[in-house]
RNA sequence: GCCCUGGUGGUGGAACUGGUAGACACGCAGGACUUAAAAUCCUGUGGGCCGCAACGCCCGUGCGGGUUCGAUUCCCGCCUGGGGCACCA
């Protein structure tokens, strides 16, 4: 019998789903383990063998869990709003609703050929309106709550509403506008307009007026991190900024807790750093400088108070509202010419060239500290939104303060003796500081703390953090999202009530963009008149709190209900790629933070343990053409001719020997190709690239499996390199793997005499090599080194295989070890071998270290270092008897010749080295 | 510029806490079986030296130093691939 492995795959596929086999049950007595795939957006284009990567790793890992005795949930779904369907719908007139369905319905049948244990009854979609309904429900809680500072938590509006009401906001500063005051009796005079307008400045969720980036091209706002380098992520289209009406998310109030909350998260490293980086976090202080001959005080705010004396001109925004105030007649004129510069360029075009640029206003502050007459800049090299928008210049220790200053031809003052050289800036703390009055011969680092007491003392400043993060815009101007369950009537926003959800999204005629920077909802007359909001939410918003609704997906009564979410808790294995980590990653801690904080689950962090599964990379092919001819030169010879470089479709190459006949008949192009070929073939170009369609680079998994099973592909995948770590595809080394698969099978089937497997008892041979698998298969899975445990099971084959071993005491072990990995394989060969059940329902094998035990080793023995023989020596031999057979050894004896031994050195059960 | 990662044979990678570097595969070379091919199996395979071979020796984990009886592993300085952030004061 051979082995037929898409048969067995198709069979034992159906089996389990008639047996609704992954089905897990929300209420059992074994422990939970929850295992989460970042879920995909379903693109037109398919999966290519790089998206199962991460699939097939978590796979391996809730199996392996659920035959270690846990209730495992692993459940499957879509983010299935966003733009390119909505793309696709404005050039092809189709209902985003319908590509997006024939996308899932394909990825569907892509991810069952590889044999994934999803419960799908779980499945979740985004743009279900049974989801959304419960999107908008979480959205109306971020409405109706505000961030109370002195518990750090979310408390709701209705409880801002009555302090206000008794004891004005004194208590309780307005995140939007510090400055805003007001009294118990102000605020019962005032109207429901002025009081929802300020109850806005303090929801989570708020609208207000921002500079944002708008997408022209896309019609519609981009979150921070959507924008790239002043592009947007997806298209690759300009973005500018735009003062526009949006909704925000008020994240940077959960800033602090975002951070420590990393501290009880094991998320590697990297993707701490930044989402830590992203945060920006900085410890500083605000101060005051008097403006000369003017009432008021230029406020800046600084990470380096103890370069204070350093100061040699302040710079503010070119927004920053003082300069029209400040600025006399005298520089009025070129003031406004400065400013209309800065207008009249783009934020791309300001990051891209990075000139120096610049205008005095003509207006001085006083130093308090020495009195010292300040002059006031303006530079677009300030940013109005961070800090106070304005920052005192220190051109000795800051690199940009210091080329502006040359620029300019202002004085430097040297605050830092010889750790300046005056050609750059020094930006250390370490120096001590000179010419600095009453900081003289202090230590920057310490001057820091003396200079905010005395600014404190002073009463002209304080100490202040200050965060990089910025509020998340949460509307688009789009069509295919979640509507806002949001009313607007004379200009005030009013909830939907619970029992109005869902707020469907409604049929449009066309999905282009609405008057006035509006979406495509804006077009629909009903939609307005009933003075719904016409933003729809962004694509992060289904996708911030997903996790939850796999646990209770069909709950019509709740996002999920309270008891289920106790039961299952916290992601304990989460896997996905790098590039959510300050979007989605970000977004759904957050979620996370504030439904807890408002007690509907009962948790703060929603991911245990985050596992980034490495990019594979795409290992292109190349053809080179002598230029202007339709002849291809093999890529040894093109030092001898002018060759153009063509990417050619790496599935029509084997190893880099091109399949010339396929290759004439790829595009009419090449119909009258001819080859200069070295020793008969034609060798292609490699280079690793990008795995993308353009570059002829991806190969489909459906081609793989169908070639070579599910189970090798499967498997081949993890033998491929640390899930981890990004590496590039070859299908080349598969074959390894399927000859691996067809070893083993031959140890039940042989070719010529049929069944070969007996019911035996094995040797201790055969329990010693299965139970060294055992403990290395086991660790290994357990940290994710799924790699190393495919190796582990070619060595157990081997090595059984050596032996003549056929007996199935042995051979069921592996096959439940083996499960994980290749599980039809495993499934068939365990219903042949005629064990009851099912083998993704066995139970894990023990490990006992009975079978494993050593009597001796082969002690390596090296003299200086260098291993030089190898020694058989009992395990339980004392120190002294040691000594005594290697220095006994003919081997020893010759390297030491009559030699002084300094020192003899037994680790045991390692290694002996002697020291001469 | 700053931060995070990685650099080991022809290739993917292994060596988990300092203890026999190159496991396991791919590829390649040779051989067996076969009319032939596929499949399968066996042998060899880091580089170099002693004429071949055995035995053996030297070198070798990006480069240069250091700590150690012993370093791919720890420390310092550099080179380099990948990723992130980038006027954040």
């Amino acid at each position: 019998m051979e082995y037929q492995f898409r048969a067995i795959e198709k069979k034992w596929q159906a089996v389990w789903n008639e047996q609704k086999a992954y089905q897990v049950s929300n209420e059992s007595d074994k422990p939970k383990f929850y295992v989460l795939d970042m879920f995909p957006y379903p693109s037109g284009a398919g999966l290519h063998v790089g998206h199962p990567l991460g699939y097939i790793a978590s796979d391996i890992y809730s199996r392996f869990k659920r035959l270690k005795g846990f209730n495992v949930l692993h459940p499957m779904g879509y983010d299935a709003f966003g733009l390119p369907a909505e793309q696709y719908a404005i050039e092809h007139g189709v209902h985003p609703l319908k590509s997006t369905h024939g996308n899932i319905d394909n990825f569907r049948k892509q991810l069952d050929n590889i044999g994934f244990s999803y419960d799908w009854d779980r499945e979740v979609r985004t743009c279900d309106a049974s989801y959304y309904k419960w999107t908008q429900w979480i959205f109306l809680q971020l409405f109706n709550s505000y961030f109370d500072r002195s518990s750090a938590k979310a408390k709701s509006i209705s409880a801002l509403v009555s302090i206000f009401d008794t004891e004005g906001n004194s208590n309780h500063i307005c995140p939007s506008d510090a400055q805003l005051k007001f009294t118990a009796a102000n605020w019962k005079a005032f109207s429901e307009k002025e009081q929802q307008d300020i109850l806005m400045q303090y929801r989570l969720a708020f609208c207000g007026y921002g500079e944002v980036n708008w997408c022209e091209v896309l019609g519609t706002v981009l979150a921070n991190d959507e924008v790239v380098n002043g592009f947007s992520e997806r298209g690759g289209h300009p973005v500018e900024k735009k003062r526009l009406r949006q909704w925000y998310l008020r994240i940077t109030e959960y800033a602090d807790r975002l951070l420590t909350g990393l501290d009880t998260i094991q998320f590697s490293d990297a993707m701490k750093e930044m989402q830590s980086n992203w945060i920006g976090k900085s410890y500083g202080a605000e101060i005051d400088f008097a403006i000369h001959n003017y009432d008021g005080a230029l406020k800046v705010y600084t990470t380096r108070p103890d370069t204070v004396f350093g100061v040699d001109f302040m710079v503010v925004a070119p927004e920053h509202a003082l300069i029209e105030n400040i600025t006399p007649d005298t520089h009025k004129a070129s003031v406004a010419e400065y400013i209309a510069y800065v207008k009249s360029r783009s934020e791309r075009e300001r990051i891209a060239e990075k000139k120096i640029t610049g205008c005095f206003t003509g207006a001085y502050v006083v130093n308090p500290f020495n009195q010292k007459l300040i002059p006031i800049w303006i530079s677009e090299y300030v940013l109005a939104g961070y800090g106070t928008g304005a920052i005192m210049a220190v051109p000795c220790g800051d690199d940009r303060d210091f080329k502006f200053a040359q620029h300019f031809n202002i004085p430097i003052t040297n605050i830092i003796g010889e750790a300046f050289d005056g050609i750059e800036a020094n930006p250390t703390k370490e120096a001590v500081l000179t010419n600095s009055d009453f900081l003289n011969g202090v230590v920057q680092k310490d001057a820091i703390a003396i200079v905010n007491d005395k600014i404190e003392a002073m009463g002209i400043g304080q100490r202040k953090v200050n965060f990089r993060m910025r509020d998340a815009a949460f509307s688009r101007q789009r069509y295919w999202g979640e509507p806002f369950p949001i009313k607007w009537i004379n200009g005030i926003a009013y909830p939907l009530s619970e029992n109005e959800l869902p707020l469907l999204l409604p049929e449009v005629d066309n999905y282009g963009p609405g008057p006035d920077g509006q979406g495509p909802l804006a077009n629909i007359e009903s939609w307005v008149s009933d003075n719904y909001e016409t933003n729809t939410m962004p694509g992060y918003a289904g996708s911030s709190w997903y996790f939850l609704r796999y646990m209770d997906p069909h709950n019509t009564g709740a996002f999920c209900d309270r008891k289920v979410s106790d039961y299952w808790n916290q992601v304990d294995l989460y896997i996905g790629g790098t590039e959510h980590a300050v979007g989605h990653l970000l977004y759904s801690r957050l979620w996370t933070k504030v439904l807890f904080d408002l007690g509907h689950i009962g948790f703060d962090e929603p991911f245990k343990k985050l596992l980034n599964q490495g990019m594979i990379q795409g290992s292109s092919r190349f053809v080179y053409r002598k230029r202007g001819t339709h002849t291809y030169v093999s890529a040894g010879l093109i030092g001898n001719y002018e060759v153009d470089q063509l990417h050619v479709d790496v599935n029509m190459v084997d190893g880099l020997e091109l399949d010339t006949a396929a290759f004439k008949k790829w595009k009419p192009d090449f119909v009258n190709a001819e080859f200069i070929l070295e020793d008969g073939k034609y060798i292609c170009g490699v280079e690793v690239e990008k795995m993308s369609k353009s570059k002829f680079n991806t190969v489909n998994p459906d081609d793989l499996v169908e070639r070579y099973g599910a189970d090798t592909f499967r498997m081949y995948e993890m033998f491929l390199g640390p899930v981890e770590q990004s590496k590039p595809w070859d299908t080349k080394g598969i074959e390894g793997v399927h000859r691996f698969l067809k070893k083993f099978w031959r140890m039940f089937f042989d070719e010529m005499k049929g069944k070969v497997w007996v019911d035996e008892p094995a040797t201790a041979a055969e329990l010693k090599i299965l139970h060294k698998a055992i403990k290395k298969i086991e660790e290994d899975t357990e940290r994710y080194s799924f790699n190393t445990a495919v190796s582990t099971f070619m060595i157990c084959i081997n090595e059984l295989y050596d032996l003549g071993c056929h007996k199935k005491e042995v051979l069921s072990q592996v096959l439940i070890l083996l499960t994980p990995y290749a599980p039809h394989f495993a499934e068939e060969l365990w219903k042949v071998l005629g064990n009851e059940g099912l083998v993704i329902n066995a139970a894990y094998p023990l490990f006992e270290a009975k079978y494993v035990l050593e009597t001796s080793k082969e002690y390596p023995i090296s003299i200086n270092g260098k291993v030089r023989t190898n020694i058989a020596i009992a395990l339980d031999a004392t120190e002294a008897q040691v000594h005594e057979i290697v220095l006994g050894s003919e081997a020893v004896q010759k390297w030491i010749e009559g030699k002084e031994i300094k020192k003899l050195i037994f680790v045991k059960g390692k290694m002996v080295n002697i020291v001469l």
